[in-house]
DNA sequence: GTCTATACAAGGATAGAC
DNA sequence: GTCTATCCTTGTATAGAC
């Protein structure tokens, strides 16, 4: 194998065991048993490693792409492209996870247990939930509950890395306001006629 | 104001401007006019600032759950708790953004372009899901759509970030069938008969 | 074109004086 | 509490061998 191809896999390899973050070019070259200067020859920057890996997994998820297209427009064959697309995000997920740092360094710390937070997290939205259903707010099972809690704190924690990340819009109302309605969209899939109106309350404030 | 919170407060703002990674504590000694050593004395790592910070922003964020519950459970009330909660994740999202180095370096150099990538996702999804219309799989407004479109290109990007964080499990098969699971329900709140048979299909394929 | 050796700048962290 | 001086590591660039 090439060099330039080593260096990709290995460096992926590390990424994903330990982060971006925490892995040093160096390392990378003692690896391999090749030199700092090497490295720096076939990629300029330690960036432009990150760079190539995720232009694989494009090309990588392209081909996913076009497979699909192939086949009948069945949701069974869409859940079948993400379930692929997912699978090579997993093979890649050391150039996704930008902040590791903060998991390798401060999972075993315990100056921030983010397990915890996340936990507490869906222990209030699932009592938030229950006392709506009892309000007449929201009509759901609880295998709706789980599901909507599940959705609801991975919006609540990553809406602001893809505002920033994908620059929706460099105004802060307006951002927050595009996440807001998507939460209220979700909500009214479940909401009572009360419920509704409720959430037609809210915007009607907030509109002021 | 005492030297540790003025710390935080310049960190947060050169956070929140350049991200965490692109912010050296001597920069934030500079800008304070004090020495780098004296920044040691009270935070002695730069992380030790990042959890002084997201302490901070929970800390915030219980007041604003406490407020919640004194009032009527009603939708209109949770959905300004969650408005609340971002705006402050707002204010503090250069604690969030672990990977906005990738953004400051990356999004100017056309090597990878972030909101391209983003565009194209969402065009791809559309088309998409209107093929699945007219298959008469998923039944749902243009308005839908759009929501639909915004949920899964945000869940499709940010799930393995979520998995790693919180640790959901440490097996790959089982972390990808939660969030394959959780598009599926969302994806059968749209669904038609029809929709829902091929849902149950790819559950029984990939059951096996 | 490929690689090694080496130098340099910048950043985080620490010891010790005041 | 605060500062200076210093150490070590990391990313990056380049001269020169093959």
């Amino acid at each position: 194998m090439k060099t330039k191809a080593q260096i990709l896999q290995k460096a992926l390899l590390l990424f994903n065991e330990k982060g971006y973050i925490n892995v040093g070019v160096r390392e990378i070259a003692r690896d391999l048993d090749i030199s700092p200067g090497n490295l720096s020859y076939h990629f300029g920057k330690k960036e432009d490693i990150l760079i190539a890996l995720l232009n694989q997994f494009r090309d990588a998820n392209s081909s996913l792409y076009e497979e699909y297209f192939e086949k009948d427009a069945t949701l069974s064959h869409f859940l079948q492209l993400m379930k692929s697309i997912f699978e090579s995000q997993y093979q890649y997920r050391g150039v996704f996870i930008g902040n590791q740092y903060i998991q390798s360094e401060l999972k075993s710390a315990d100056s921030f247990n983010y397990k915890e937070t996340y936990n507490n997290r869906v222990a209030g939205f699932t009592r938030i939930f229950k006392t709506l259903i009892e309000a007449g707010q929201i009509q759901s099972t609880d295998e709706d509950i789980a599901f909507l809690v599940s959705l609801l704190t991975l919006i609540g924690r990553f809406w602001i890395q893809e505002a920033t990340l994908f620059n929706h819009s460099p105004d802060k109302e307006t951002t927050i306001l595009y996440y807001i309605t998507l939460l209220s969209k979700q909500l009214s899939l479940f909401a009572t006629q009360t419920g509704l109106d409720s959430i037609e309350q809210f915007k009607n404030n907030t509109g002021n």
